[in-house]
DNA sequence: CCTACATCCTGTAGTTACTACAGGCACAAG
DNA sequence: CTTGTGCCTGTAGTAACTACAGGATGTAGG
């Protein structure tokens, strides 16, 4: 391997590297249609440059926001498109914001359930565990 | 239909509406080994009684608190071997308890980003989204 | 008794977002 | 020249279901 590796021309492991993202997950995307089929070496590697780097970073930050692929879809395409307007953005963005905040109250009824449940069973002695009778009835 | 089905027999269907589980679902618990194989009617249907109504209302309260299908499996190992102490279920719940504290975090964290990333962008007019520009960036 | 129609059967494939091989070619260092 | 690493394709596995396809059965009304 060369010790300075070209930024400019990456390998599908160099760009795995860089972006932090699995490169089996790298394949997968392309095959998907998420990142555009790269140029082939003459020996068929598949060879990056800037803009590859660009556009995975941003499906990896999308992805870590917690968006889906069709969200990261529907993002990429109003960036394909060139003539997105913020506000387009701001939509997609507070829907999902949505969904967060509501996953993050059920989380939280759950959690209070759960720790309430728990603690009436904190003593591993008892015979008929509260929980499990909990659990038993609708 | 029989105007008043018995309770202590039940087709898939009637233990199905009974636990809200999806009819699909109750043969997939079955496939898995999450629910034995009922008897079967002389056409080969699947008769329920009490022990399954009460053990798939189980499943369905486990799966509606977190626990993942091998948890659940857990937790049926315990009531099925009879002899579980209250310490043994406790911990199981102190671990999922702990899990659904973690993604609470997780999604607490992120929900601070986005609603933050998304003020930026409330007015729909501006051209180069902040948002987009945050993405790009590792 | 016959005809609808709901319900049941099995088995397979699709969903989300990856991850993990299997089996094989390519290339560089020592 | 061998060894090791990296890359290739294509398929299968993961969690926890859901959705058919294609066919048999059960039941209620006329």
């Amino acid at each position: 391997m060369a010790i300075h590796e070209d930024v400019t021309v990456l390998s599908i492991g160099g760009l795995s590297k860089r972006t932090g993202v699995n490169l089996e997950t790298v394949r997968y995307y392309e095959n998907i249609g998420i990142m555009p089929k790269p140029p082939r070496s003459a020996a068929g590697h598949r060879r990056y440059d800037e803009e590859h780097l660009k556009r995975l970073t941003f499906v990896k930050r999308s992805r870590e926001l917690g968006f889906t692929l069709k969200e990261v879809r529907a993002l990429l395409a109003l960036v394909d498109g060139g003539d997105y307007s913020c506000g387009e953005v701001h939509e997609l963005t507070l829907n999902h914001l949505h969904e967060v905040r509501q996953k993050i109250a059920d989380l939280q009824r759950l959690e209070a359930t759960l720790a309430d449940i728990s603690d009436q069973c904190a003593d591993g002695t008892i015979p008929d565990c509260p929980f499990i009778e909990t659990l038993f009835r609708a």
